[in-house]
RNA sequence: UCCUCAGUAGCUCAGUUGGUUAGAGCAUCUGACUGUUAAUCAGAGGGUCACUGGUUCGAGCCCAGUCUGAGGAGCCA
């Protein structure tokens, strides 16, 4: 029976053993170096090549699948504890030096994400996608843990008053020749659903009706956005956390989006410890090309500490508008948007102030000016802000954003009028209000955004499998 | 979408003021060696210089357009 290179690295009872994996490198035509994605450790096989052909040991190239057999021994090299020491070896799958792009050597993140199909036998992407599990199943746990019930809210949503972007039509009319009404325009009722629908861009408002009846439940699903953002941390298909909480307020809300990304952070710590430590090796031997300027001042493993460790700072829109607009930069003209008045919406330079200079710690801004966010968040008594609020975090931004949603029907009512949201269309979410209407709130938390601030890596394409992107669906 | 930068061998890159036959390291192939850690040593093969057009006696290099990628901005998670 085959062991995993995980199991045989951990158990040193065994003796007589059998693995299958692909080979990384095979070295002085007597070390194997195979690895079966269990791991990021290799295990090193052993040939005495004087006992095998020469024909046959030239098959054994840089990712061809095989199956050894041997005996697990104490290693005579350095650099493992363990090794192989092979008395078969069978080819399960042979691999072509000349053309398999993926060499024992450093490749640029760009040219694996071209060969996004084989990336994941890359110490690198193995170590991504593996904690990608993990932090996956730490977000499961943590609200099972917490009593929240998980539901899948509609990927085809027939609503287009969620607002929060862009969206791409689902239809099956022919493109070439849809079927039009009188008027000349296409005829949506002739369509599969018998009227325009798209692609989700959020399932809050399905999981606030969920939350009116279950109390805590949270869904985890893809999520898609057509806007043509071309940034290192855009997708258009994405992958979005969104708890929603009956009786909750904003305060509840900032507790809950605090604890919850400590608690799964922790659990990384915890339980990622050798993929942790090699992405944190690889990205201090980048760092130590740059500039002393630009480097980090923590390396990967201390920054999750160091969120894990510390309560996140709590600051309104308005203590940081009074910060931002004494700041050094905003005096000297740094800022490229000068921040003047009360009710400017917060740049990316202005965010990252605060975060990565001022308060040094992720930040949660909350009360937002009512007219820079969503029509469903709550008025607060003031008039003018919205119990809104955002996670940002150093290097990657918003991490969160989310609020306490606007349960009294009037105002709600009263809001849509006047951003033109049609109330036929979202009937369902305002009878929420009509009947046994409660305070309640929720956010959103994009996970791919999570997986870079755990894995260190700067590009959201390099922490999902196949990133979807303008001009890029490939695979 | 906007701004900036880039595109030269399978990969990572060098290529001077425009001037003979476009280079290196790694990878590949051949040979040697064999307790190696991205093994080492010797040799060989490998190029539509992103694409299209232009300027010029002559373009990898200059100009225009297109495509692709990266970083930043906007939109946001």
């Amino acid at each position: 029976m085959s062991k995993t290179v995980a199991e045989l690295l951990a158990d040193s009872t065994l003796h007589d053993v059998s693995v299958k994996g692909w080979v990384r490198t095979f070295r002085a035509n007597r070390f194997i170096a195979l690895n079966d994605g269990s791991t990021i450790n290799n295990i090193q096989c052993v040939v005495d090549f004087e006992n095998f052909e020469e024909d046959f040991l030239k098959r054994i190239t840089t990712g061809a699948a095989i199956h050894v057999t041997g005996e697990l021994v104490e290693s005579q090299g350095k650099g493992q504890s363990v090794e192989i020491q092979v008395k078969e070896i069978e080819i399960l799958g042979d691999s072509d030096p000349e053309t398999y792009p993926i060499q024992p050597k450093k490749h640029s993140f760009e040219f694996l994400r071209e060969n996004a199909h084989l990336r994941t036998r890359t110490n690198t992407f193995g170590a991504v996608m593996r904690m990608c599990s993990t932090i996956s199943f730490a977000i499961h746990k943590y609200f099972t843990e917490n009593g929240f019930y998980n539901m899948h809210t509609p990927i085809i949503t027939g609503s287009d008053a969620e607002g929060a972007g862009e969206t791409f039509r689902v239809s099956t009319l022919d493109p070439k020749n849809p079927p039009l009404t009188e008027n000349g325009e296409v005829d949506f009722k002739e369509d599969f659903f018998g009227k325009e629908t798209n692609l989700t861009v959020s399932g809050q408002l399905e999981a606030e009706t969920y939350a009116m009846a279950l109390g805590k439940v949270y869904t985890f699903g893809p999520t898609f956005r057509a806007e043509n953002s071309n940034t290192s941390r855009h997708l258009a298909e994405f992958w979005m956390i969104e708890p929603e909480v009956a009786f909750m307020d904003l305060a509840g809300n900032m507790d809950l989006a605090e604890d919850f990304l400590r608690s799964v952070l922790s659990y990384v710590l915890e339980h990622c410890k050798e993929d942790l430590e090699f992405l944190d090796d690889r990205l201090q031997k980048e760092e130590a090309k740059l500039p002393q300027i630009e480097r980090s001042p923590m390396n990967l493993i201390d920054k999750i500490k160091f969120v894990v460790d510390n309560n996140f700072k709590r600051v309104s829109y308005t203590e940081a508008i009074d910060i931002l607009r004494n700041s050094k930069p905003n005096k000297k003209k740094k800022f490229k948007y000068l921040i003047n008045e009360w009710g400017a919406d917060l740049q990316s330079e202005h965010e990252r102030f605060l975060v990565e200079k001022h308060f040094k710690c992720p930040v949660i801004l909350f009360d937002y000016p009512a007219n820079i966010k969503a029509f469903y968040m709550r008025l607060n008594d003031d008039g003018k802000t919205v119990r809104a609020m955002d996670v940002l975090f150093p290097g990657i931004g918003e991490m969160v954003g989310g609020s306490q949603r606007e349960e009294r029907l009037d105002v709600l009512k009263e809001k849509m009028k006047a951003l033109d949201i049609p109330e036929e269309e979202l009937w369902w979410y305002l009878d929420l209000r009509k009947y046994g209407t409660a305070v309640h709130s929720g956010f959103g938390l994009g996970f791919e955004r999570l997986v870079m601030f755990a894995t260190g890596m700067s590009n959201i394409r390099d922490v999902i499998p196949y990133p979807r992107s303008p001009q890029n669906a490939e695979f």
